[in-house]
DNA sequence: CGAGGATCTGTTAGCGATACCATGAGCTGG
DNA sequence: CCAGCTCATGGTATCGCTAACAGATCCTCG
């Protein structure tokens, strides 16, 4: 019952009950009684066939077990069903967040990630990341690498491969999905000015993150607005460890009474210098931070953040790429609102 | 000098200055002067290839930009270079941590990631995942997805399709990676007796995950070992949240001396609520966490936990799947010491 | 009743690579 | 000087599927 084909490709020596290759199309086509192509139809446009053959072959299908065999459909159809997404660290909160965004909204198109992480951002790396993911023809990919150097890697994409970006800069040839970085930076600024404070100080990410410059940009422009000083940046690398070390020297100067951090554990470090330097949050200074980690509100004290909702960024990503495949050209732009969340480590000045 | 393949491709409407597919293994045969198969032994090969004519290849390799069609490759060679994770939330740190070891691993072995993550953890879900990446021809899967219904999803697998688990129970057939739970949770648990705790009290994770059992089952024995009284453990979702609703009331129970508490966050929680009812930690209670999320030294006070270390993990994993994909079968069991890094958080009995 | 159309199913020809075997060139040694 | 070998390369079939067309069937309506 199993079809002549499989019969014939059993070799002198071996017995035929060994272990069964799986199921391929003919087999369920000679099960069905109808020809592999019908096979095919019922998979790929099950209204073509009738009712009644349909129920036939998809029986076959069951009783085999039958799976299609991807490498084979894609090598004639160029399609994979399969998208790729270049990252960096996916251990940080952000990244990873927007990597289970893409993932859910990819599952529910039925589009399988492939990840490509770099072991160093680079425009070199993040060219071989692409390539990696080309070599397996994903049907796009998504870039998940918020640093400058990304943006170089961008500008020489091989031809034909959709392509895009999230959290990149404004310059860039593909589309983009981001939070509005600058709008929360200026959010969270004004929250701390709207308090009373004379100015706030920043202590920003590494140089050349996007994400860096953008909050920069945004707390400056929210200090510019009001006429108020604008304070040297300090800057971290998005630690706990480095908000601590600065947050040292911050605690050193009795100006400092408002803080803008660039990220939730960062802002946890300096919370922790204050308090070891005898300085009370909020009540000499305040402190906000940048992403809503899930834990935000159980630090001590409670922490006032901005939180970028990293889901939907991911699902718009997904959503331009789509769009991007199905030839739609251009380079949209997708910004996520962030949103301010007013916790007890702001208060107004003293 | 494309090959009069090309040319002849070209449809009567088409200009054949068009965009030009890619060039295929063909191509790059004709411009080197050589047949396809030469070109193929070049890049599968290269020793069986006399020097020269090998230069020749690469040359025009080069030239052409040729990158080898994997869907071609996969479907007479039956191996991908794929393999595919299956994960329940990445957002969570141990998850997370644990994907990138198995993709740095695997990168380091030209092996791309495809990952399935699960909207629900249950046998069924979990075995569509395994699905889902089998037809996309992975030359195997791994599953890190430690709860109990995992095991259930391991025990009808596919037959053929190697499997490595990631933190499973004791009684699976697949191979297995893990952190020695029970180890650190023991070990969490004589450091706080050997401080002059009278016994410890545990707030454990949510029941059916692996995690959660066998860190109540290292916390228990380390008790009972030494004739201690096992108070009911106290159950908790992971979550700082979790942590903070159980921790206000371990705060109201003046016997509770010593807390371990299944997860980093959930001490953070438990730090809190501690702290909002008055009791000094560690004068009054000490607490040990687990994970040691980066963050942990950052805690007020700094959090005594157990590290886990998810990369090495993830590149045991990695490690056993390659064994499985070569044949060595057997249910191999790698297990990775946990680590007590003690911190401020946890101090003699008072 | 039969032309013309709609609907369903089958046939053929690849997609781009590798496995397997065949071939020819060049070398060795008796 | 040639059998017998190695080494480098080429020819051909095939992996499992679908696009494109061709044929078969059934229905509709003048």
């Amino acid at each position: 019952m199993s079809g002549a084909r499989r019969m014939t490709k059993v070799r002198p020596g071996e017995s035929p009950t060994e272990r069964p290759k799986a199921a391929v199309m003919e087999d369920v086509a000679v099960l069905a009684g109808v020809s592999a192509m019908t096979v095919s139809r019922v998979l790929n446009a099950p209204e073509k066939v009738r009712p009644e053959t349909r129920a036939r072959v998809l029986a076959a299908v069951r009783e085999l077990d039958y799976r299609p065999n991807s490498a084979a459909r894609v090598l004639v159809t160029g399609r994979s069903g399969v998208l790729g997404v270049v990252c960096f660290d996916t251990t940080l909160y952000g990244p990873a967040s927007t990597l289970f965004g893409i993932e859910q909204a990819a599952r529910d198109s039925d589009y399988l990630v492939s990840i490509a992480s770099l072991p160093a951002l680079n425009r070199s790396w993040i060219t071989r990341g692409i390539d990696r993911l080309r070599s397996q023809s994903v049907d796009g990919v998504i870039v998940v690498a918020p640093h400058e150097s990304a943006a170089e890697g961008l500008r020489h994409l091989p031809q034909g491969l959709p392509v895009v970006d999230v959290g990149g800069g404004t310059d860039l040839l593909v589309p983009v999905a981001a939070v509005d970085q600058r709008a929360g930076a200026a959010r969270a600024t004004r929250h701390l000015l709207s308090l009373g404070h004379r100015t706030v100080w920043h202590l920003s990410g590494p140089p050349n993150w996007i994400d860096s410059s953008g909050r920069v940009a945004g707390w400056r422009s929210a200090l510019e607005a009001e006429g108020r000083e604008v304070p040297e940046p300090l800057v971290g690398d998005w630690t706990a460890h480095s908000g601590y070390e600065i947050g040292k020297r911050l605690a050193r100067e009795p100006d400092v009474t408002a803080v803008f951090v660039a990220n939730d554990h960062m802002a946890m470090g300096v919370l922790r210098a204050l308090r070891e330097a005898g300085r009370r949050v909020p009540e000499d200074v305040s402190v906000v931070g940048f992403d809503d980690v899930p834990e935000a509100a159980y630090f001590w004290p409670p922490l006032t953040t901005v939180r970028q909702n990293f889901g939907e960024v991911g699902r718009q990503a997904f959503q331009l790429l789509l769009d991007r495949i199905a030839g739609v050209d251009g380079k949209a732009r997708r910004m996520v609102e962030p949103e301010l969340v007013v916790r007890e480590s702001t208060g107004v000045s003293s």
